[in-house]
DNA sequence: ACGTTATGCGGAGACCTCTCCGCTTACTTT
DNA sequence: AAAGTAAGCGGAGAGGTCTCCGCATAACGT
């Protein structure tokens, strides 16, 4: 059973951290706790990490994009798809400072299936589209290329953005047959 | 004018860093201040972040691995050393704990030429000689490069490795020529 | 040798992340 | 309605990062 108090906790930081992110995206643990009026306890219970607070807020979006990929793959080809996919979802954690860095598993503990799940799969479906009409090398793991996307972030938020260099280079690694 | 006391401190913060960090790669900044008998204060205006600190204790690693260029090229094709150069570094990153983290610039502030121009130089070296044989593609950059490598450090620090396949598929995309 | 000066020291302290645990309280059972 | 119970709360606090600034003192001119 779900206690109400709890609901509507996890609802007042929801609504709390959605504000206090948008007015300063480096807003700390304490002042999302405070603004939601609760102790940092029921705060880091709910959401043991920033990186996990983040996603939950910008959860739309993070579904926004990863739901795109069945129209993106209607309308191109499947290297193509996966060029526009990235590009959003780099984009997307631009704009909503802090969300880059939830997006990179390997750093500290496995992301819950819950928030990590999704985007793997909307990988996975890129990927998977491309190696079935031969584009795309066989060999292509959606982990692997999660792993790279957190490179393009971090190369998108300095003052020069390489991040469209970048990506060309790895989906020219992901070919099957060289465009060059 | 150096002051001989401020010389004396910083080395005194070095040799406390590298037998600290030795110990416990994840040695707080007031630990090491402390074993140094310095104050904070010193430590932080010596080394403004613990990666500075860090790449300072292990400069003749990172001097190691700058330097086997030269050597590398001599003995195989300029992309199988780049391969092989590339891993070198991972593993040491991965080897002295913290290392890993200095090598990502964009992530806070520009790194100091000091420091971060060595690592920028050698990869240059490595590209420019593949791309004066044509074996790596001309608009390659360095930089771009550099920001990768982060992605694998963190890709090796995790419970699988997957950075073989990562770098990998990285050359195969730095590649003028299909090898496939 | 002796002031003068400004370089560098280092600790107090502001603020942060994250944990632990005694108390409160929503729900269940009778 | 009353009592039981465990889920959930939240604040105290341990330990961290990093800054600021009054004070000590090394280097220099005389």
């Amino acid at each position: 059973m779900v206690r109400s108090d709890a609901r509507e906790n996890r609802a007042r930081i929801l609504q709390a951290a959605r504000e206090a992110l948008a007015e300063d995206g480096s807003a700390s643990m304490n002042q999302i706790a405070q603004r939601a009026g609760v102790g940092p306890g029921t705060l880091y219970r709910n959401f043991p990490t920033r990186e996990a607070l983040a996603l939950a807020v910008y959860q739309d979006e993070v579904e926004r994009i990863t739901g795109s990929v069945p129209e993106l793959l209607a309308g191109m080809p499947p290297l193509e798809a996966l060029r526009h996919w990235t590009t959003d979802l780099v984009e997307a954690m631009r704009r909503k400072h802090g969300l880059g860095d939830a997006l990179s598993p390997g750093a500290h503990q496995a992301m819950s299936e819950q928030s990590y799940g999704p985007v793997i799969a909307a990988i996975t479906q890129l990927l998977d589209a491309g190696k079935k009409d031969g584009s795309i090398r066989t060999d292509a793991d959606p982990g692997d290329f999660l792993q790279l996307t957190g490179a393009l972030w971090r190369a998108a938020s300095g003052p020069e953005d390489r991040s469209p260099r970048m990506l060309a280079l790895i989906l020219d690694g992901l070919r099957t047959q060289p465009q060059r």
